[in-house]
DNA sequence: CACGCGTACTACGTCAGACATAACAACGGC
DNA sequence: GCCGTTGTTATGTCTGACGTAGTACGCGTG
């Protein structure tokens, strides 16, 4: 408990990830490690949930990707957000504002 | 425009319409409306989006019903909300407030 | 008096997103 | 020599929301 269900946040993965990637290309681990220090642990990604996210987006032209060596021998990919995907951003972003008050009135204060 | 996208709220349909019935039992129809006035016509539920979620929360306790003529002839099938109902739409309640909190992190403010 | 509209619900099928499970691969440390 | 961390990929499953369609009754209007 304290973790959050993956329904709930379904629909919403695609804004994290282009949030991380907003001031600067990074990749799958990197992101996964961030999400989950920036949700003080109470969201985890799963890499599958991830990677697929990646591919999706790489198909709607939200991200770009590219590969390099990493200085520590591993291969890896990098995702750069392109101006399609900043604006999708933006836009989940207001979506989200409407989502909340809607939700909030059928949900009580604690 | 306007109106809030399904995956949205996905999730948190079964909350919504436990809501409606916290204080009395009523029926598919009239939830609908509710719904429809209360989010201020930002959020309009499916029929088929409905009437399943009333299946999957009696198979899952959440909800018992009973059928009733109405006054103007029709069949009417009512929903009361149970114990487990209540003790689920609390837990959902909280689980709305975490992950509000981990979304607005990666959600810029307007 | 036929028709559409509001009321009330059901059946069947589709699709996408999140996840489970698993594997591959290279390095460091114990 | 094997485990843990880093880093990614493949394959398959399941559920929830929705599209489309149909049934059925009563009421008002032209």
């Amino acid at each position: 408990m304290g973790t959050i269900s993956s329904d709930v946040i379904r629909g919403y993965i695609d804004t994290i990830i282009l949030y991380l990637i907003l001031k600067g290309p990074s990749y799958g681990y990197e992101i996964s490690r961030r999400i989950k220090t920036l949700s003080e642990e109470k969201y985890i990604i799963k890499e599958t949930t991830l990677y697929s996210a990646f591919t999706r987006m790489e198909k709607n032209g939200y991200v770009r990707s590219y590969s390099e060596n990493a200085d520590n021998g591993k291969r890896r990919t990098y995702y750069v957000i392109t101006d399609e995907g900043r604006s999708y951003y933006k836009d989940k972003c207001e979506e989200w504002n409407l989502t909340k008050e809607v939700i909030e009135k059928f949900v009580e204060d604690k």
